[in-house]
RNA sequence: GGUCCCGUAGCUCAGUUGGAUAGAGCAACUGACUUCUAAUCAGUAGGUCGCAGGUUCGAAUCCUGCCGGGAUCACCA
């Protein structure tokens, strides 16, 4: 079939069947639906009606299996799939033959097809880009604490929220990106109680530190003053008749003790009451507790700026505890008189037993505000700022319930936006001797672990040398996409609900499956386009025998859409990362068995030249969804 | 104890709405650079898919029970 042909075929099958026959799966399943009910006078579900890949060891493109159509055939699995297949191939112009195995139908695609997609590729400048949904999604991601400086589980949930709200766009959505700043509430204290006690006036930028480690250092300073206060406590009478008072059973003084801490904090501590007044006179906006809360917050907001710039990722908009936390009064006073909450005094609480909770309290018995309420008056001023139907928390899945009951909670309360509510809930981040912890000093810390994996593609580059020319400048900028690309495809090509191992070692390797392997395809790719162009290769486009190599990279890119929207469907970057790795991996078989500017014909090298092209633009395209850059060479 | 999540090769992970002989990478071993960038390719070896039942033409996938690991059960955020 030639070409154009092909086309006009494809545009009467885009008017007749309403499919979009980008999808030939859709397509063939379409048909098989329509053969089945001519033979055997019955109408599939599509759902009943999977269309597959076929497996490397079989001959044909796609497979269909005819288990499901046997019982109303009444035949042999065989026979009903060989005539089915006869039917197929007659009434689609895309399949050129059939096979059958079993109960399995194997039908292979005419290569004019694969052709004409090679073209579409090329010539859609958007090609993976879907057509606007009207939507608008907000995605809430890193919101940090402003009391220490960022960590490993952050930058696993920073990449998370980016790269899902690269995909979400790339499925057609309006996408903002958005996240809420805690920068209230005792923690803060602390760190401000250390400095002020401890600090001498120091500052970032008189001791030359990064501001939220400079705040961090005090955050740790009030532990440590704070452990030591315990410890001497302990000795004391009134310790001793604590233990004797409050303790259960037959239980160790350390144990108790150690149990014992926050209740100390509460209770007994000179350092804690100080920095509960602190907190009390931050509430009543007290004017010097308010000024050093804004310097602390200033310096810590600036150095996770310089984090967020390093991993290359921004924010639309950042809303703040302290702005948000009194929130939601007038929600839940409506959620009062409608008889969704209850009030006992001042305290307001919602039974939740049907999603088997129980009663959660929504403002304490002083009146102040919860997690709960919070979150409630924070989702109506985001719906308020954007109109945004769709709201994903990037949150840890220490928090699911949390977010059930809150979810629950806005669905009662009949909010226009309660369905698009989701919680993408991820794992935690494990280290190989087991979870990090910050008493043991395990924790890894965000701009170190960056440092490191630059620092090693910078080692790795040495040994290869290809950069000859390169200012020094340029082989920093470079060293950086290759670290960083290492380390966010690392993180990201794990399935976020799992909860992850990560080894350090492994994070900055470099073969395999890894970042740096998918980006070393497109500089191949690169190499050889600067070299076709210096050498005036025309595309004439004349091939006639599609390579198995060559095929298999129009397959995987003709999914390449349908994988966009299934990644945007289940917030998955897991997916997208799935997909890089595998065309990378087959244009590195296929650089390796196929010549391109030194092919046999002609012909041939355009071809490939054509669709080294196409890799090289959904390379670049995928990668760009995880929030990896590629490079001209390395 | 209640609720939820997880258990696949030595390690880290894939595995579509149930489909063919369960796949990658790392680590180990073997081979391929006078040839478009070897950060590559080809190969060898490595599995009782936690265990036991059940449903089905067909189960890593669905159901039940058990074992093991984790999270969470606040008027904290």
């Amino acid at each position: 079939m030639s070409l154009s042909l092909l086309n006009a075929t494809l545009k009467n099958y885009k008017m007749s069947i309403n499919i979009g026959v980008d999808s030939i799966q859709e397509h063939l399943q379409a048909v098989c639906i329509e053969s089945v009910a001519q033979l055997y006078g019955e109408t599939f579900e599509s759902s009943k009606v999977p269309v597959s890949d076929t497996r490397k060891e079989y001959e044909g493109d796609y497979t269909v299996v005819v288990f499901p159509f046997v019982k109303v055939a009444k035949k042999k699995p065989e026979d009903c799939a060989a005539e089915l297949g006869a039917l197929i191939k007659e009434k689609s112009p895309f399949v050129s033959d059939f096979n059958v195995v079993k109960g399995f139908l194997n039908l292979s695609i005419d290569q004019s097809f694969w052709f004409s997609k090679l073209k579409e590729i090329n010539e859609d400048s958007d090609y993976g880009q879907h057509a606007s949904t009207g939507e608008t999604m907000l995605v809430e991601f890193a919101s940090p604490n402003t009391n220490k400086p960022l960590h490993l589980g952050h930058i696993r949930n920073i990449l998370l929220g980016w790269s899902v709200s690269k995909i979400l766009k790339a499925a057609g959505n309006d996408v903002k990106n958005v996240q809420i700043v805690n920068d209230r509430g005792i923690a803060i204290c602390r760190s401000m109680l250390a400095w002020q006690k401890f600090g001498n006036g120091e500052t970032p930028e008189s001791t030359g530190m990064k501001g939220d480690h400079f705040v961090g250092k005090y955050y740790v300073k009030f532990a440590q003053e704070f452990k030591k206060e315990y410890s001497d406590w302990q000795l004391s009478d009134q310790a001793e008749k604590t233990y004797q008072e409050k303790k259960k059973g037959e239980i160790s003084k350390e144990d108790f003790f150690k149990e014992y801490k926050n209740n100390y904090f509460n209770d007994f501590s000179a350092l804690g009451a100080e920095a509960k007044e602190m907190l009390i006179k931050w509430e009543d906006s007290d004017p010097e507790v308010r000024a050093l809360w804004t310097k602390m917050n200033a310096w810590v907001l600036a150095g996770f700026e310089v984090t967020y710039e390093s991993l290359k990722v921004d924010f639309d908009k950042l809303y703040f505890e302290s702005d948000t936390y009194l929130l939601g009064k007038e929600i839940i006073e409506k959620g009062i008189e409608d008889k969704i909450f209850q009030q006992e005094d001042k305290r307001v609480l919602v039974d939740l037993e049907n999603i088997g909770f129980g009663n959660k309290t929504i403002i304490k018995s002083d009146g102040t505000s919860t997690y709960t309420s919070q979150d409630i008056g924070t989702a109506n001023l985001r719906y308020k700022d954007y109109g945004a139907k769709g709201m994903i928390y990037v949150v840890g899945d220490e928090q699911n319930s949390h977010f059930k009951s809150l979810f629950e909670i806005m669905r009662r309360l009949g909010a226009p936006y309660a369905d698009g509510l989701h919680h993408l809930s991820y794992g935690m981040v494990d280290l190989p001797t087991g979870r990090m912890k910050s008493r043991e000093g395990t924790v890894v810390d965000a701009d170190d672990l960056i440092k490191e994996t630059i620092g090693e593609a910078r080692n790795n580059a040495k040994e290869h040398g290809e950069l000859e020319g390169a200012t020094e400048e340029e082989k920093e900028a470079l060293y950086n996409k290759v670290g960083l690309g290492a380390l966010k495809y690392f993180i990201l090509k794990v399935n976020p609900q799992r909860r992850m191992v990560f080894n350090p070692a492994a994070s900055v390797d470099m073969q395999g499956d890894t970042g740096p392997y998918i980006q070393n395809a497109y500089v191949r790719i690169q190499s050889i386009l600067r070299k076709a162009v210096a050498e005036g290769v025309s595309l004439t486009f004349n091939y006639e025998n599609l390579l198995p190599a060559e095929k298999d990279l129009i397959v995987l890119m003709n999914a390449y859409p349908s994988i966009i929207l299934k990644a945007a469907k289940n917030y998955d970057p897991s997916e997208v990362a799935a997909f890089s790795y595998d065309l990378a991996k087959s244009y590195h078989k296929f650089y390796h068995d196929c010549s391109i500017l030194r092919a046999e014909t002609e012909d041939a090298k355009s071809f490939r030249i054509d669709l080294s092209k196409a890799v090289a633009k959904l390379l670049l395209h995928s990668m760009d969804l995880l929030g990896i850059e590629m490079m001209e060479r390395m």
